[in-house]
RNA sequence: GGGCGAUUAGCUCAGUUGGUUUAGAGCACCUCGUUUACACCGAGGGGGUCGGGGGUUCGAGUCCCUCAUCGCCCACCA
């Protein structure tokens, strides 16, 4: 395909996507470029964050992998030995819920099944729909190194995440415990903190009045939420100061329903203000009401099942779910006299993150990782910005988190993921050894329990598996073998950027960063690019639920994997959140084909026979080619520095600028050929095709299909090139004119007047004109004279007078433009009071301008107080404005 | 209840340490236009007292206080 030298060939007008995308995601893969080998060059490291093995790409995901995907292309072609490394993560709990619906639509349940008959299920799930999402990635473009490809169930990677355990165990890191844990009584498993969501919900207050043991109807009464808990009262407590309450201290009350006499307990706990100011206590249902337990000795009484059901110890409503008794209750304390009232209520309830079920206070036994001391590191290395966040503002939350980071509870009642490496040889709550085989077990156990006869049938694998997360805060090291291999961890960490969410700061960003110190010594990352959230127009996330989300691949189907990158950079300044339209693909896609006809229209002005090659040599006396590439390279800076910042979307608008307005807008308009039917001559095509091969450059990290495309078209080169690997634009400040620049404005600014006036007149482009240009020095008589085929160029013009001496013509339209006062005489086209009316708002705009300047310079204390540059630039801006306003009322004069 | 962040044109956002043209861009809107790529285009235009109030300063969209609205995170008030 290499420059061939038969241009003759046809090239639609509509840019059509998927007749490219598909064939050079294909090279690239054939080619190897996106695979990655340690060598002597510096490396620049991706990992993604996984998604859960049997998702669907959704449109977090697209915007997610676009950002990374522009980061990693761009550090390939900057040189750097580039890996990005994907995978999938098990999701414990999100595929287990999966692929437990999916049996129960066989009408299977989980319980029928063995572990491993269950785990059969499950692996047989994951094979059917796992890497979905990796493929649809590729139509995105993301070049990963797909030979990397890692599963967090992999053998060598699960082999890390329990070498983890035990050596955090050993460290006495891990420990097991009976706590109030947060429980999904949906799907029968303790949660971490992080797994509930508070949600804001409509309750009732109910008042009910436990009598006092010993009268005959004295009552106290007490406010709760959840009256169904009655059933585990164990105490009522008051505030020690209350004196509302204190003929009650030392007696005794009867919890109604159940008729169980408890004592009337003190503690500053209760806030008198509450409610009544007096409280029930459950000692097994609520984390409060646990620790008051504790405190002052009171018996649990466990009366809720697993599934949220009441237990035998509730002794009534046993096996009725806990929101129908809370229905029932109220009922049954109403008949019995011991309801007051009910009051509307707003308070927050948990919720599991993944089940939607009410989270329910629950006391058993979990592993738990102690958090303090292990967190110290990387709430450090992020404070002083060792590792840096994007936006900065987030580091604030994080160090809230971090500052209260509480205990992890990381074990959870499921069969999916990793499972704990304990094995109980007794029934003692300590009666078990941590190890990393059943073999080692057996010996550990030998030794704890003096019971030299122990043999691996008496031992018994802990049932649970690790919280998710425990598994993926190992990602940066374990997709590299890390904990067993340095060859590769040694050279690729640690990695660069890190692009995630900010909803997994915690779950994630701050575990990774955790085990990164704990185990590497170091940052698992030098930066963390938060995204923002996808919206749809009315502000709501965008979700499976709600249904509000487009298909991402229909998008690119559509639009073309290019128009929908587009669409969903130009909207997205780092930590804001997306509000996803899809007229932004458009706009995408529509940039794409203004792309595609720019190069069109460059072959059709090829002649056949000729070899064209690409040049960065411009001819050097040519106004336009030194505008364009102090344009260029002013770009290339600023496309730099936002980068630097994260500021691709910034990045993306000057390329997008650069490409559509100053290169097909201005340079393409200024190198057409003079005479209809002429084509370019080879020169200019080089220089063209040379600043035509840069601005793909620019843009590859942005677009890669329609700028590898091209380039390929464009560009010379042997077979085994591409644009992927092509060396990133270096910015050099020896090619920014900034002179040239400003006489560029000012001709362009010319035109822009002479469009005006034709605009506001009724002059078709068309019409031939009479141009006079006075010119206010010397120096931009000369620059203009030099330049003025550009002004006949783009202007239908019949003459052109440029002279400082000029006489202004009588009845002539007019504009002040940089140092140039421009006179198109219009003597019979014009319209008096519509150039009237020009000049007036004109006027008005110059005089207001000048007011302020003149505020400012009569100002005593401004005058003395303001550097003398400052006031200096006052002074100037009042001599040229006021030079302006002289001449455009001589202007006006000429027709009253 | 605590903390953080926002509030600039109809919409989405830029606006670096307060002082280069009485605030910029894209989209949307209005007018004109098929001129040698592109109507998925070109040209021109209208539109903002920078959330309200107060303060610091010669000077504030930019700094401080306050109020209002919105968003996010965290938290064991039943």
């Amino acid at each position: 395909m290499s420059s061939t030298t038969n241009h003759s060939k046809e090239i639609p007008a509509q840019y059509n996507p998927s007749d490219v995308e598909d064939k050079w995601y294909k090279y690239w893969m054939d080619h190897k470029y996106f695979h990655s080998t340690p060598d002597d060059r510096e490396p620049f490291t991706v990992v993604i964050p996984p998604p859960n093995v049997t998702g669907v790409l959704h449109m977090g995901h697209m915007l997610n992998n676009t950002i990374q995907d522009v980061l990693v292309r761009k550090a390939r072609m900057q040189g750097f030995n580039t890996c990005w490394v994907p995978g999938t993560d098990h999701a414990s709990i999100a595929t287990e819920a999966k692929v437990v619906q999916k049996l129960r639509a066989e009408g299977i349940t989980k319980g029928d099944l063995s572990r491993d008959e269950f785990l059969e299920h499950a692996w047989e799930w994951t094979h059917k729909h796992g890497g979905i999402i990796l493929e649809q990635l590729k139509k995105l473009g993301a070049s990963c190194d797909w030979d990397r490809t890692t599963f967090t169930m992999d053998e060598k990677y699960s082999e890390s995440v329990i070498d983890t355990f035990i050596d955090l165990y050993n460290k006495g890191k891990i420990y097991r415990g009976a706590r109030m844990v947060n429980w999904d009584p949906s799907a029968l498993t303790a949660l971490s903190d992080e797994e509930v969501i508070h949600k804001e919900v409509n309750s009732k207050l109910y008042h009910v009045r436990y009598k006092i043991a010993g009268t005959v109807d004295e009552f106290v009464t007490i406010a709760t939420t959840r009256p169904e808990t009655i059933l585990g009262d164990t105490a009522v407590c008051i505030h020690p100061d209350d004196e509302r309450y204190t003929h009650l201290h030392g007696k005794t009350a009867i919890v109604p329903l159940v008729n169980r006499e408890v004592s009337i307990i003190l503690d500053d706990y209760v806030d008198i203000e509450f409610g009544t100011g007096c409280l029930k206590v459950t000692p097994a249902h609520d984390e409060n009401d646990y620790n008051l337990g504790q405190k002052h000795n009171l018996e649990t009484i466990n009366m809720m099942n697993a599934d949220g059901t009441i237990s035998a110890e509730g002794e009534l409503y046993v096996g009725l779910d806990r929101f129908e008794v809370r229905k029932q209750i109220a009922k049954d304390l109403e008949e019995a006299g011991n309801l007051v009232k009910i009051e509307d209520y707003t308070n927050k309830v948990g919720y599991s993150e993944r089940t939607d079920a009410v989270i329910e206070p629950r006391l058993s036994l979990q592993w738990w990782v102690s958090m303090k001391e292990l967190s110290e590191p990387a709430l450090e290395n992020v404070m002083n910005d060792t590792i840096r966040f994007h936006p900065p503002k987030f580091k604030n939350t994080y160090r809230h988190w971090m500052e209260n980071v509480r205990d992890w509870c990381i074990s959870r009642q499921l069969w999916w993921g990793h499972r704990i490496p304990a094995y109980f040889y007794g029934e003692g709550e300590n009666d078990f050894v941590v190890a990393k085989t059943l073999d080692q077990a057996v010996e550990i156990a030998k030794e704890k329990s003096g019971n030299a006869s122990l043999t691996a049938a008496d031992l018994k694998q802990e049932d649970d598996v690790l919280d998710t997360w425990f598994s993926s805060w190992l990602w940066p090291i374990s997709v590299f073998d890390g904990f067993y291999d340095k060859k590769e961890v040694d050279y690729y960490y640690p990695t660069n950027d890190l692009v995630t969410a900010p909803e997994i700061m915690f779950f994630w960003v701050a575990r990774m960063i955790i085990a990164g110190y704990e185990y590497r010594g170091e940052m698992p990352f030098k930066n963390v690019y938060y995204t923002g959230i996808v919206r749809d127009k009315q502000g709501r996330k965008m979700s499976k639920s709600l249904g509000n989300s487009p298909d991402p691949l229909d998008l690119i189907s559509q639009f073309g994997a290019d128009g929908v990158r587009m669409g969903m950079l130009f909207a997205t300044p780092a930590g804001n959140d997306l509000p996803f339209d899809v007229k932004l693909c458009e706009q995408g896609s529509k940039f794409s084909n203004k792309i595609w006809n720019a190069f069109r229209f460059l072959t059709m002005n090829m002649e056949d026979g000729v070899e064209y090659k690409p040049t960065t040599q411009i001819d050097a006396d040519n106004l336009v080619d030194r505008w364009m590439l102090s344009r260029l390279h002013e770009t290339i800076k600023e496309v730099e520095e936002d980068f630097k910042n994260y500021k691709l979307n910034d990045a993306l608008k000057k390329v997008y600028s650069l490409i559509w307005d100053d290169f097909c807008d201005w340079y393409i308009e200024l190198a057409k050929p003079d005479t209809y039917g002429d084509k370019f001559d080879a020169d200019k095509m080089n220089v063209a095709l040379g600043f035509f091969e840069q601005l793909m450059k620019l843009l590859h990290p942005f677009m890669p299909f329609i700028s590898e495309e091209i380039w390929q078209h464009i560009s010379t080169r042997t077979s085994e090139e591409a644009l992927v690997v092509s060396e990133w634009p270096v910015y050099d400040a020896s090619f920014v004119n900034k002179a040239d620049v400003k006489l560029f404005d000012t001709l362009q600014n010319t035109v822009s007047a002479l469009r005006n006036i034709r605009a506001e007149m009724g002059v078709s482009p068309k019409t031939e004109l009479e141009v006079l240009i006075k010119p206010s020095s010397a120096e931009l008589l000369a620059a203009v004279n030099k330049n003025n085929w550009i002004l006949n160029k783009l202007q239908s013009l019949e003459s052109l007078t440029i002279d400082t001496n000029l006489e202004k013509p009588k009845a002539s339209s007019s504009a002040i433009v940089g140092g140039l006062e421009i006179f198109v005489p219009l003597a019979d086209l014009i319209d008096v009071d519509k150039e009237k009316e020009r000049l007036g708002k004109e006027i008005q705009r110059v005089e207001g301008f000048l007011k302020q300047v003149n505020g400012k310079l009569s100002n005593e204390k401004f005058v003395s107080g303001a550097p003398d540059s400052v006031v200096q630039n006052e002074r100037n801006k009042k001599r040229d404005g006021e030079a302006n306003l002289e001449k455009l009322k001589q202007q006006l004069q000429e027709f009253e």
